[in-house]
DNA sequence: CCGCTACGGGG
DNA sequence: GGGTACGTAGCGG
């Protein structure tokens, strides 16, 4: 039979020996298919001689009774050379790295000097392999012919595919999507479950093991936390999603889980081959899969990709729900959880806690999860990894997939001592202008369009164009260094991004002709996006240590031409009468003379990209009316852009400041954020020294709350395994003293009392300080207070003096 | 100043 | 089925 299916996530299993993929997918008519295909994994061998290689390889198959399936040779590319590689077929998805492994000991014992030079894409993962083999952009139509088999998969139609063939069909199959959460609570130093949350279109749910009379309908109660567990199995069960999303559930909630099942001994089954989940608690980056399930976990995400585009310094649900969907978890103090918990208070409000964490956690994925689908597609690659990749592994899995597509091979990961070498390695990097300190007005702010990228193509940046012999005299030369890049024959990293950057060009062109509400507008946005990301991230990727296509060189010599361009329109901003108050790497900020700043911008802007080469480009990002910029600090080269700027719209833009870390307390936090309003809104900086010097006296006098001076901190493992006594340890080992218990993952609540010696020898947690008079008041003031006013007022000539009262 | 250690998100 | 997170801030020496 034929079937048009929507790929949703891809894996492997073995069986009698043979390696099997497994496709997992969605029909139009909302069928869940598993798709079963028969692949054997391999990997290629660079040979002196291919023929004596070969021969040598058989001779080893048969001493050593490597399982090997077949050999033979294959012409590749590799470093913009085509070479005969010997092309190793496997059996079982771990051999190419095993066989790999021993021919690599039977090259050591002839001393190095036998018939291989180097093996290669010997760890492709097997699955992702078989995407780029048979061209299937991670989560896209797929036309599958094969036959029905039966299956005791939880699936609806399971096939044993013969044939694939990849759809250009872009729109998506209805999906369901259930957002889940969890509440723990600590007994006895171990953490248990106590509610359990799902939220999906139509139907939320909350299960619990606490009882009370006041809770709402939608919530179910149950005995004990066994039965808990078993609702939430069952619950997932019956709601049969295709995509369960969290925040953060790879590393919390799905890890809470699995414990509190082995605890309470039971089956945690949720994937659709009804196999036990199982999750590495070790490793850093633990995934939580579930076979057949596509489980995101949407903090990588946010924190991969959105990050540095957020106003927010911090991750946390509240604070990405607030910018994003300009909604907030419900105000539930940790104090008053523990509560909840412990006495059954407010159970009722818990319920509602739990059940908004995930509404906001459904409400971000169904505003994130087109964009995260279309960067699959263009990487390549299926959705659970790439909502968990890095810009630099992004890049990676989309310059693998066409390497492979254009005949070359993949080049290897570094070995971890070239990564610890390369990342000694130091280069300059973008121009900065240090700001002219003070307050500015009427600002507008410039920035060359994907300045890397196009510098990059226009320049042929590429590891293999890396001063080539045929143009040491008229290749393009690289301002400032002693390289060049060939003129005649294309990179092969500035042909993908050319194509690249052409086909946005081409979606962008259309985004223009079709109405903004339609589906196809938000599909083609979203394709833009994520082709945009991609190109950006490829400078980044040359520099990056553990890259396979690492290049310092052309890294280099991306900030070189880069620092060039933006001299060049800033010496043009400053003859054209624009004064030039900050520029770093691919932005300017501009005040103009007297008269009109927004026409005097956009003349300005017209004329110098005339005069601009190739793909340079300078683009508005927008008018200000006042804009505050902190220098760089100690730190040269690394620091961030730092500054906020007042918009039209009275709102305020901060970038770069940190004031919303959790090692900073509430209210010095809140000094800032006021600080920064009377400078920018009422260009009051007396009334901002005037309000620093108030709160520094209310400090002083004790009339501060003591919940506005607490420092929060983890106690990330046993207390007794700390070496390095941090201020939360001290604590925690003052609250142990006293007889509490404090166990493993406690959130430490301490403050800064009076006393002797250092930081944390004066931490003292709040369950033990009975008076404010205890608080050490020079604390607050100056590694607190000051420092958060300073940031912003030092550039404005205040003195710390002049704010103390 | 340098080297070591811990942080993040979750509750 | 396998995994080298990473970039940085702050402390102590």
């Amino acid at each position: 039979m034929k079937l048009k299916v929507f790929l949703l996530d891809a894996d492997y299993i073995t069986e009698k020996e043979e390696a099997i993929i497994r496709l997992w997918g969605k029909t139009d008519t909302g069928q869940n298919v598993v798709v079963f295909m028969r692949d054997d994994p391999y990997f290629y061998v660079l040979p002196q001689d291919p023929q004596r290689a070969k021969e040598e390889i058989l001779a080893q198959i048969k001493k050593k009774k490597l399982p090997i399936k077949d050999i033979f040779l294959e012409k590749r590319v590799l470093d913009g050379e085509s070479k005969t590689f010997l092309k190793i077929v496997c059996f079982l998805p771990q051999d190419p790295s095993k066989i790999r492994n021993a021919i690599k000991v039977f090259e050591a014992k002839r001393g190095g000097s036998g018939s291989i030079i180097e093996e290669y894409e010997y760890t492709l993962n097997f699955y992702r392999r078989f995407l780029i083999d048979h061209h299937i952009d991670g989560n896209c139509f797929l036309e599958i012919e094969g036959e029905k088999i039966e299956t005791k998969y939880d699936v609806d139609i399971a096939l044993k595919g013969r044939k694939i063939n990849p759809l250009e069909d872009y729109h998506l199959p209805p999906l369901k999507v259930v957002a889940f959460d969890l509440e723990t609570h600590e007994r006895a130093g171990k953490k248990e479950i106590v509610m359990a949350s799902f939220y999906t279109q139509d139907k939320q749910i909350v299960i619990t093991n606490q009882r009370t009379a006041h809770y709402p309908n939608w919530v179910k109660v149950v005995e004990t936390e066994k039965e808990l567990l078993e609702g939430i199995i069952k619950t997932i069960k019956e709601l049969n999603p295709d995509i369960i999303v969290t925040f953060y559930g790879d590393m919390f909630d799905f890890q809470i889980l699995n414990e509190r099942c082995k605890a309470n001994k039971v089956k945690l089954i949720l994937s659709r081959d009804k196999k036990q989940a199982k999750f590495a608690r070790r490793a850093r980056i633990s995934s939580a899969r579930l076979n057949g399930i596509v489980h995101l976990d949407i903090f990588h995400f946010i924190s991969n990709i959105l990050a540095p585009n957020l106003q927010t310094e911090v991750l946390s649900l509240d604070a990405v729900s607030a910018e994003l969907l300009g909604d907030k978890k419900i105000e539930v103090d940790y104090q008053e959880m523990l509560e909840a918990w412990r006495k059954g208070k407010n159970l009722a409000k818990l319920a509602e806690y739990c059940l908004k964490d995930s509404l906001l956690t459904y409400r971000l994925a169904k505003m994130l999860l087109p964009q995260m689908f279309e960067i699959a597609r263009t990487v390549g690659q299926v959705i659970f990894d790439t909502s968990r990749m890095t810009y630099g592994q992004l890049v990676e899995w989309y310059l693998s997939r066409h390497a492979h597509e254009k005949g070359a091979i993949i080049p290897n990961q570094p070995k971890y001592e070239d990564i610890l070498k390369r990342r000694q390695a130091t280069y300059v990097g973008g121009f900065v202008k240090e700001p002219a300190s003070g307050l500015h007005e009427n600002i507008a702010v410039l920035d060359f369009r994907s300045l890397y990228p196009s510098l990059i193509v226009s320049f042929n940046i590429s590891p293999e164009t890396l001063n080539c012999k045929c143009c040491k005299d008229n290749g393009y030369r690289v301002p400032e260094m002693e390289y060049w890049f060939c003129a005649r024959k294309k990179g092969f990293i500035p042909e993908l991004l050319k194509e690249l950057i052409e086909k946005r060009a081409g979606i962008k062109k259309r985004l223009k002709e079709v109405p903004k509400d339609s589906l196809e507008f938000h599909v083609l946005n979203n394709r833009q996006y994520a082709l945009k990301i991609i190109a950006n991230a490829t400078y980044g990727y040359f520099g990056f240590p553990g890259s396979k296509w690492y290049c310092k060189e052309c890294a280099e010599s991306c900030t070189a031409f880069g620092r060039f361009w933006i001299k060049k329109a800033i010496e043009e901003a400053e003859k054209a009468g624009f004064t030039v108050i900050y520029a770093d790497t691919d932005s300017l900020f501009l005040k103009g003379k007297d008269g009109n700043i927004e026409k005097e911008t956009k003349d300005f802007l017209t004329h110098i990209n005339q005069a601009f080469p190739g793909m340079l480009e300078l683009d508005l990002q927008g008018f200000y009316l006042r804009g505050i910029f902190i220098p760089r600090g100690a730190a040269p080269g690394t620091a961030k852009k730092r500054y906020a700027l007042l918009s039209k719209q009275g709102e305020l833009l901060i970038r770069g400041l940190e004031t919303v870390r959790r090692d900073w307390c509430r209210l010095a936090k809140e000094v800032q954020r006021t600080v920064l309003e009377y400078v920018l809104k009422n260009l009051d900086i007396e009334g901002a020294k005037e309000y620093v010097k108030k709160v520094i006296e209310k400090i002083r006098a004790g009339q501060v709350p003591v919940r506005d001076l607490i420092l929060y901190e983890e106690l990330t493992r046993p207390l007794e395994t700390y070496k390095q006594m941090g201020p939360h340890v001290m604590a925690a080992k003052k609250l142990k003293a006293s007889g509490k218990e404090v166990g493993e993952g406690m959130l430490v609540m301490f403050v800064i009392t009076k006393g002797k010696g250092t930081i944390s020898q004066k931490a003292t947690p709040i369950e033990l300080v009975n008076s404010i008079e205890e608080i050490d008041t020079h604390y607050y003031t100056y590694h607190q207070i000051l420092p958060a006013a300073m940031r912003v007022l030092q550039v404005l000539g205040v003195r710390k003096e002049q704010l103390l009262p």
